[in-house]
DNA sequence: GATAACTGTGGAGTGAACTACATGGTCAAT
DNA sequence: ATTGACCATGTAGTTCACTCCACAGTTATC
């Protein structure tokens, strides 16, 4: 598919699909088309990369740490060990993150019960990571 | 207490304080001291504050959507109903955050796992949220 | 073959969230 | 009274993640 068609189907704006093909996030194949200028072809698992994209967004990843994971994981250089040895640290980072995603979650919890309850006894707090 | 304490407890930097309370997010009381340019005066509810700014930041809100936030909770406009409504909100926000997270995790032990076992069977994808 | 609807490149601009000075006033201790 | 550790203001710079635009080539449509 065309780059319209791509953004279309990921819901990014053309000029944020060819800002991340220049940061290397995206590598779509050329076509015959386009001459000297060829246009770029976008294919299926394009579009789950741009999900993945996404996902590490939310998670707080900067572009630039998700291409760089990306482009290790591409490359296929790494030799078994070293490639699993950046898969536990990167769990090890989401297995951080769910805990303080955690911790927050049963903050706001207890706090709507609090104020469920009229707000009596101590305000609940959110004791913050040492 | 004074800035460099406060930021000390809030894990900040002074420059971020101060660049917060330009912003509207905390309001500390001025001290007597500091002559023409007095001392902020942090109390123990603006560390609360900035724990509260974290937690947006986490969820994905802007400075700009914390503050007008707060603007409203300060002002006391909110009825008992609303601010319980709006904490639910925030809360299934974070649950939808935790699910992604969850997803996430399971997706690289799945392949750590894989590839511990010398890449036999299928390799693990991440099926995309619908 | 004119024209509209695409495609590409290059570069500049924007807003958010800091971050880093330079400069100068204030305070506590010696 | 000087020194060193604070404090404030103001301005400028940085990084990130886009976003806009001008210009030009290419393709599809009528």
């Amino acid at each position: 598919m065309l780059i319209s068609e791509f953004a279309l189907k990921t819901g990014l704006s053309r000029e944020t699909v060819r800002f991340y093909v220049r940061l290397g996030l995206l590598h779509p194949q050329t076509t015959l088309k386009g001459g000297r200028n060829p246009y770029q072809l976008f294919r299926p698992e394009d579009v789950a990369t741009a999900e993945l994209i996404r996902i590490g967004q939310a998670l707080g990843l900067s572009l630039k740490e998700i291409a760089a994971l990306m482009e290790k994981r591409r490359k296929g250089k790494l030799p078994l060990k070293g490639r699993i040895e950046m898969m536990r640290a990167q769990l090890a980072r989401l297995n951080r993150k769910a805990v303080e995603l955690d911790r927050l979650r049963a903050y706001v919890r207890a706090k709507i019960e609090w104020q469920e309850d009229g707000e009596k006894g101590p305000e609940p707090t959110l004791e913050l990571a040492t």
